[in-house]
DNA sequence: ATACTATTTGACTAAATAGTCAAGTAGGAC
DNA sequence: GTCCTACTTGACTATTTAGTCAAATAGTAT
């Protein structure tokens, strides 16, 4: 394969897009529903310019897509297994800590 | 739940580490066999310590173990879903690339 | 036209990440 | 012990990313 760098830029871009908490947050609060910006700012309690960022990084990557209506903007999960990505990786998460505490306590 | 924060910290910490695409290399290489950093260094060549370096950040994120062989140091994947996320993401920034074609084409 | 709301963008600083090269560690051979 | 190989770490610079605040844009209402 010629292109292989430009392909594991685009995957890469797309892991980039899911490797912030603030970013795993806004996923989870769009499961598999739209929701405008200012639904996703108030579920979060932050600043609107941060998340229309973290919004532009997601969409970017391919993660989501976006419709305005009237003054809203609505954002959407275009890349379904994205989410199942963010539940299996929360499980292996979970594991390591438990590995981990199971190796302290010995 | 009270420690949301630690558990979305511990699972973009896992997405931040597939994204690079020297590391989704690595992954490649690696696949349900463990290689030494000489193997991996050798098939990307790229400098020994870059791999080195790559290679604990995944091994930090729960993605990768270790063994140490004799002079040799021997990596694995220890978390079998990160290979499904990279084969599945790879797969969607196919079809996005697709899209994007078609949508120029018209 | 003004005013108001929802969102994005620009400018900026602070912090994190990546790459490179030199130096350090650890194990094996002699 | 010395030497060599395999790998890791430290120091450093360059680049990227994140957060914040002000300004800009776009749509609605009056």
């Amino acid at each position: 394969m010629p292109q292989n760098h430009i392909r594991l830029d685009l995957v890469a871009n797309i892991f980039k897009a899911l490797g912030h908490p603030i970013r795993l947050g806004i996923l989870e609060i769009l499961g598999t529903r739209e929701k405008c910006v200012c639904d996703i700012v108030s579920a979060l309690q932050a600043d609107t310019s941060n998340i229309s960022k973290h919004l532009s990084v997601m969409k970017n990557a391919g993660i989501l897509g976006d419709r305005k209506e009237g003054l809203k903007v609505y954002y959407r999960v275009i890349m379904p297994c994205a989410l199942n990505f963010v539940d299996c990786a929360g499980k292996a998460a979970l594991s390591a800590i438990e590995d981990r505490r199971e190796a302290l306590a010995g």
